[in-house]
DNA sequence: AATTGGTTTAACCAGTTGGTTAAACCAATC
DNA sequence: GATTGGTTTAACCAACTGGTTAAACCAATT
């Protein structure tokens, strides 16, 4: 492994774990097993090491967004590939989600750059969910909606970690762990149930 | 106006939108209109500030919660009343989110302090949803996940919401406005179609 | 008139941070 | 054997932070 891969992979820990306000380039260096002078050989600023981070952890969201949109005909397809796909990168990552939000909230002028350097298509998945409404496959939902929907369910108990741990479960890690084992399926079913015509055949 | 209540609610202010370790007691004190050492004459450190305005934000999410629980026999009327007390909360202060997320993932032995002063009546709501499952109210559904999904609904496009301006609503503010306002409804009438027993009269 | 308590001003301290620099070191390459 | 480029060490700098202090100020109270 060379070394810039090597920091990068040691910057990503950190920044991801701690923000960048709170990243120190100390500990990046003594993750890393180099020393700051180097740090600052490969990457001269706090802030250009911090970019390539973010934009890499981006992008690895959009990645299981359009993967999952490009393998499915469905919408019932893609929502269970997607969810799957999502929960499996986040099971590697479980700080993910909270770094990217931490960051656009703090700089949230930093979106528009993203915004142009990763185009996720958006419309496309819009598209598929409105045509799933005029054929009468799923009830009337604006799909704008439905996609909060979905991406709330999924992100949501991983920033929130701590508290449901706490609150929800009593510290108890064994609940806990059960309750992500089913949490993908759950998620497709519960979504399925919301948006399915009732058939009422009174 | 005391100037310590004037104090708490420009802290407050710094902190929700900026958390602990980004704040400045310096910006805190030129919010309250007065000088850092004025600020440390009442609160002698930043620490204890914090705390205070911490646990009071916190108590602020509890009391929608079991305000809402107490008033409530069915699911169906603490799921309504809970869904609109909390985005009422939330309208008035959008960074409560956020800020609580990022505070217990900062520092998550803050969260047995904060267990054990802020009791929540988390088994009540889960029995409730427990006795309507056997009843035969609604689908069978374990209390865990159907309380995770219904703040991952309320709370999340709190803190994700630069994210969805932009990539869901492309910066169109009137575009988003009109979703947040539907959204109350919109929430309740997605959990009550995914629990509800199907009328399958074939 | 004297006292009191909230308040300001301004300077200061110690600690930490990101970043820089110069010198030496060392292994591979030429 | 000389050169080169990655690497270390160690010291340093400027900026900023939370926190403290002493002195003065001022309005209300006694």
């Amino acid at each position: 492994m060379s070394t810039e891969e090597n920091i990068l992979l040691a910057a990503r820990k950190v920044f991801l774990q701690k923000g960048f306000m709170s990243a120190r380039m100390q500990e990046i260096a003594d993750e890393a097993g180099i020393n700051k002078a180097l740090l600052h050989y490969y990457f001269r600023t706090k802030e250009k090491l911090f970019e390539q981070i973010f934009s890499d952890a981006f992008q690895l969201i959009k990645q299981s967004f359009t993967g999952s949109l490009l393998n499915s005909l469905t919408f019932s397809e893609f929502l269970r590939a997607f969810v799957h796909a999502y929960l499996h990168l986040l099971d590697q990552m479980p700080y993910l989600p909270q770094f990217i939000l931490q960051e656009l909230n703090r700089d949230s002028s930093r979106i528009i750059t993203l915004f142009e350097q990763q185009k996720v298509p958006m419309s496309a998945i819009k598209k598929l969910i409105a045509t799933e409404v005029e054929n009468g496959e799923i009830i009337a939902i604006k799909p704008e909606h439905l996609i909060v929907n979905i991406i709330s369910l999924i992100v949501f108990p991983f920033v929130a970690r701590p508290i449901i741990k706490t609150f929800i479960f009593n510290q108890n890690i064994e609940d806990y762990s059960r309750f992500n084992e089913g949490r993908g399926e759950e998620i497709v079913q519960f979504i399925l149930r919301a948006i399915r015509i009732p058939k009422n055949m009174i």
